[in-house]
DNA sequence: GTATATTACCGCCACT
DNA sequence: CCAGTGGCGGTAATAT
């Protein structure tokens, strides 16, 4: 089969999904579940490619663990009833057709596009993904995808978000929708939307947790070498500190209310005073069952929630050092130069998601 | 980059 | 005796 290509990358990425569509081919008997990423003219590599490529990884965790018939069938599917699909790089998917799609899926995601395109079909694909909402169990979209789901009516009434940039537009456009913009991803009912790009994996790694529980989701995101898995709400443990769960009780708890509280000014002895501890007994107790000390756990925190934000969000320096709990841009600065020997401006200019 | 103030950390020892 | 806890004070790290 033809395609167009310009590197090698997408080469590997088109045979690999490929091989899995075969896979699935042959073997229907298993109870692997079905996920179908929709493609869409003009998306970026990386909507489509993020999502399946960490599906894909799930398979090799999961099987090594839970034996070949569990895991995922990855399919890619094009919105047009063409096998190509013209991404905004030039670069092109195989793709079965939308017709291909038929008989049961387990999860649906529509990937997001560069520009509108032309449009031929799309009252037929609206009222396929229509149909689909009620009979698959999950239906996601990654970065503008939420446009398509909206515009299908999946997502009145419901919470969602989409690329940061775009989510004034998609509230204008659709009211019934409760957008916000701050989450990496929205779950509402069975309904999951994404923001920017590079969200789609962070979706699709949650998929994976909600499946297969947290660790194989981790080992997923280490062997992906992801440096960090974010969590869709702000509610979840930090990757880098997943390992490092408490086995007592107060400080399991502390573990889960601090990411919420990061803007809080915090000290040592506040956080004692929150498990009934003395700072010098909390303070010992807390390294020894996180191998972190207080103060260097919350920064960890810290850097992870000011580096999500610098990748997704366009607030201003002082914006994020407040909303991470780090009091000024300068002091922000400082700790970026010692936890990744960059400062916050180029790190924002070489990870900011917002490519579009 | 430097100087000063503040906070965190940890060894030590005493107490339960 | 022990294991866990808490207070003190010096030192190191960090913020401003």
């Amino acid at each position: 089969m033809t395609f167009i290509c310009h590197c090698g990358h997408v080469l590997k990425i088109v045979t690999l999904i490929k091989l899995n569509n075969l896979d699935m081919a042959t073997n229907l008997t298993d109870r692997k579940k079905r996920i179908v990423i929709v493609a869409m003219p003009t998306t970026m590599l990386l909507d489509v490619a993020g999502p399946a490529d960490v599906f894909a990884r799930a398979n090799v965790t999961v099987e090594s663990m839970k034996g070949k018939s569990e895991g995922y069938k990855i399919e890619i599917v094009s919105r047009d009833n063409s096998d190509i699909v013209r991404m905004q790089s030039g670069a092109g998917y195989i793709c079965n057709t939308l017709e291909s799609a038929e008989g049961e899926i387990d999860t649906l995601l529509v990937a997001g596009y560069n520009i509108e395109p032309e449009w031929q079909n799309k009252n037929q694909f609206l009222e396929w993904l229509k149909k689909m909402s009620g009979e698959t169990r999950r239906i996601g979209s990654v970065c503008k995808g939420a446009f398509v789901l909206a515009e299908a009516g999946l997502l009145n009434k419901r919470n969602a978000t989409t690329h940061w940039k775009y989510c004034r537009e998609l509230q204008q456009k659709y009211p019934d929708i409760k957008v916000d913009s701050d989450p990496i991803f929205v779950k509402d009912g069975n309904i999951y939307t994404s923001a920017g790009i590079s969200a789609g994996i962070d979706l699709a790694l949650a998929l994976v947790e909600e499946d297969f529980g947290r660790e194989i989701a981790i080992t997923v995101a280490r062997e992906l070498v992801l440096y960090l898995k974010r969590p869709g709400s702000q509610s979840q443990f930090s990757i880098l500190l997943a390992d490092q769960e408490a086995g007592i009780e107060p400080i399991r708890n502390l573990q889960k209310w601090l990411p919420e509280h990061l803007d809080k000014q915090l000290s040592v002895e506040d956080l004692a005073e929150k498990c009934s501890m003395s700072p010098r007994n909390f303070a010992r107790i807390f390294a020894k069952e996180t191998g972190h000390t207080p103060g260097k756990y919350m920064e960890i925190l810290r850097v992870e929630r000011a580096r999500r934000l610098l990748e997704e969000s366009s607030l201003s320096m002082d914006q994020i050092a407040e909303k991470c709990g780090l009091g000024s841009a300068d002091t922000m600065r400082r700790m970026f130069q010692r936890h990744l020997k960059t400062n916050p401006v180029d790190y924002r200019r070489n990870f900011r998601t917002a490519l579009i």
